[in-house]
RNA sequence: GGGCCUGUAGCUCAAUUGGUUAGAGCAGAGCGCUCAUAACGCUUUGGUUGCGGGUUCAAGUCCUGCCGGGCCUACCA
């Protein structure tokens, strides 16, 4: 048995996340955690919210509450929304929570005891109207290169220069407007990576087995230019982690916070500690190699966006550490989700939310159509009409309608109980056979988290279903030998069970409907296909479940198509 | 500007890392079946692998130049 320390990105408290935002890290995660403990190894499944910064005060600001206030209702509804998702964390933590505010105090004085944390003076712009430093992306003013006047502090979205927000003619905050602004001499502590250039490279060349997309951006960012530079890992701002040295004050950073980047990876170990003081459970066994963690493989999942900061930033907190600390294994990434033609966009409000999507459908229409269309390779593309044909295909037509046959013919044929009769022969032996090798090519692709070849390896178990019914005909065999027909339905209601739990990493409510109607909590991974198919016996009584995928209609269709063609209001 | 990824059938994607005739699913066409959610099964049409050069016995795969899409570029997270 192996031990998985699996966490997905942490979202941000700023809103709820759209479909792009779920198929690049919670999502996936999901599916791993639920195959490695149908396989019956020891998983911890941790996830988070990440509410430091500043989009969560401003967000806080114009909900006009206190943040903390704001974050923790944000938490929860994010919370309840993962939960109807299906997103089965063992823990879902926050990074404001007391374990991360120590942990990350806890890692800065070590940092620091280790002579990679440099203090920084330099200037930053200070809004009096805001009565805050605003970082560069929220001041705008006028471009010195081309004029346009809604330039951004750090780069001009019209001409694509960089910019320095000194650069900007008349500048004024993005949040008030306000020009009364003010450049300011502040303090800031840096964290020396370019000291950890070495290990950290060595570190990634060791990992050959991570997707080009995780391994190319992180040596972009080592060899780049003058190769990693260090990163300022405190901010100007009230909501955060303060700054500290382990337990004591660290002179000159009075009324400083930690940088969210900072804080929100350590969150991963302190959600473990949140985990051990809900449950009673030993968090160290997972993150201390010192302390039973050796033996841990760790996977992270996250959108291509987050790879600097999990391949780089964290690892050098870690290593910088000189503490044993449990290192990433290996570190699956994604490319974006788009929506129609354009991009999903929280700040604008486009595409699908995850509340919404569960407003209209189950949440097993959206994992499967996400997870069987990940963008593994590069961005792939949402629209309704794919959205329709692939759940309407695949869920309802070779799925649910198997189960729907299987058992609505025995219960015409037999009644609604396993049937005892005849035996199983040549068509049975090779079915399994088929099953055999198609389930190991299942469990193939799910160990390497290949979610498209495993979506496409799991449909073609269920076709075989289908093929098998069709080839085998009960309907005719009763005719002439009801017993013969008695085996093939009995092998058609145990298919059912084994569909169950193949399936349940990707559409887990629709499986657990369809043990519920087998009436059986026998769950265990079908090493052997041959001893599965046996796992209902004679007698068993059973119930035809309802329709378990409805289809999407043409009108629902066009209609959320309609619906979902602005923005979120 | 620089770096990286990407372009394969109408659509969504494969192709064991340079090796036989480029494969699946969907959509389309034909046939079969009648247990089932008008579902299922079988057969089948469809490709100058974005374009032009090059290396090689052999190129979707490697090199090069164009064209298109995307991401990142360190103070959003």
């Amino acid at each position: 048995m192996t031990r998985h320390l699996i966490t997905s990105a942490i979202p941000y408290i700023n809103g709820i996340k759209h479909l792009g935002n779920l198929v690049g890290s919670q999502l996936p995660a999901d599916v791993f955690a639920r195959f490695q403990r149908g396989r019956g190894h020891e998983v911890l499944f941790l996830c988070a919210t990440d509410e430091h910064g500043t989009p969560a005060e401003l967000a806080a600001a114009k909900a006009g509450k206190p943040v903390a206030e704001y974050c923790a209702e944000m938490h929860e509804v994010q919370a309840d929304i993962a939960r109807r998702f299906g997103l089965s964390f063992d823990h879902f933590g926050r990074s404001s929570s007391p374990q991360n505010h120590r942990l990350t105090q806890h890692f800065a004085g070590r940092l620091y005891d280790a002579g990679l944390i440099r203090e920084v003076d330099e200037k930053q712009v200070y809004s009096h109207a805001d009565a805050r430093f605003l970082p560069d992306r929220y001041i705008e003013g006028t471009c010195p290169n081309c004029g346009y006047d809604r330039a951004r502090g750090d780069q001009c979205e019209n001409c694509t220069k960089q910019l320095d927000p000194t650069d900007l003619i008349e500048p004024r905050s993005a949040i008030s407007g306000s020009t009364d602004l003010e450049v300011r001499a502040t303090k800031h502590l840096y964290l020396r990576q370019s000291a950890l250039r070495d290990d950290l490279d060595k570190w990634i060349d060791s990992k050959s087995d991570w997707p080009i997309l995780t391994t190319s951006i992180a040596k972009k960012w080592l060899h780049d230019g003058d190769g990693l530079q260090d990163r300022g890992i405190t901010r100007d701002l009230d909501w955060g982690i303060p700054v500290k040295k382990g337990t004591e004050d660290w002179p000159g950073m009075e009324g400083k916070v930690f940088y969210v980047w900072f804080d929100a990876p350590i969150e991963y170990i302190a959600c473990a500690g949140e985990w051990a003081e809900a449950t009673g459970g030993d968090w160290e066994r997972w993150w201390r190699t010192d302390k039973g963690a050796a033996d841990v493989r760790y996977t992270q999942f996250m959108g291509k966006d987050n790879v600097p900061f999990h391949t780089l930033s964290f690892p050098a907190t870690i290593l910088g550490s000189g503490e044993p600390w449990k290192m990433v294994d290996h570190l699956k990434s994604f490319n974006f989700l788009n929506y129609d033609g354009g991009q999903f966009s929280t700040s604008q409000g486009r595409g699908v939310f995850m509340d919404q999507a569960l407003d209209i459908l189950p949440a097993d229409y959206w994992r499967w159509w996400l997870l069987s269309h990940a963008p593994e390779s590069g961005d792939s593309e949402f629209t309704w009409e794919n959205f329709q044909q692939s759940v309407n295909k695949d869920l309802a037509d070779v799925l649910g309608n198997f189960v729907s046959r299987i058992t609505k013919f025995c219960r015409a044929k037999f009644g609604e109980t396993v049937p005892g009769a005849g035996t199983f022969g040549a068509a049975e032996t090779a079915l399994v056979e088929t099953l055999r090798t198609r389930i190991r090519a299942y469990e193939q692709h799910m160990e390497a988290m290949e979610l498209r070849k495993s979506a496409a390896e799991l449909r073609a178990i269920w076709v075989a279903g289908n093929e098998y019914l069709q080839s085998a005909a009960p309907w005719s065999t009763f005719k002439t030998d009801p017993d013969s027909a008695a085996a093939q339905v009995r092998l058609g209601l145990n298919l059912v069970r084994l569909y169950a739990v193949l399936s349940m990493p990707f559409i887990p409510h629709a499986a657990a409907d369809m043990l519920a109607a087998m009436r059986t909590d026998d769950t265990a991974w079908p090493d052997d296909p041959g001893a599965a198919l046996n796992a209902l016996p004679a007698g068993h009584a059973f119930t035809v479940p309802d329709v378990l995928f409805a289809k999407i209609t043409d009108d629902q269709r066009e209609e959320w198509q309609s619906r979902f063609s602005g923005l979120r209001t």
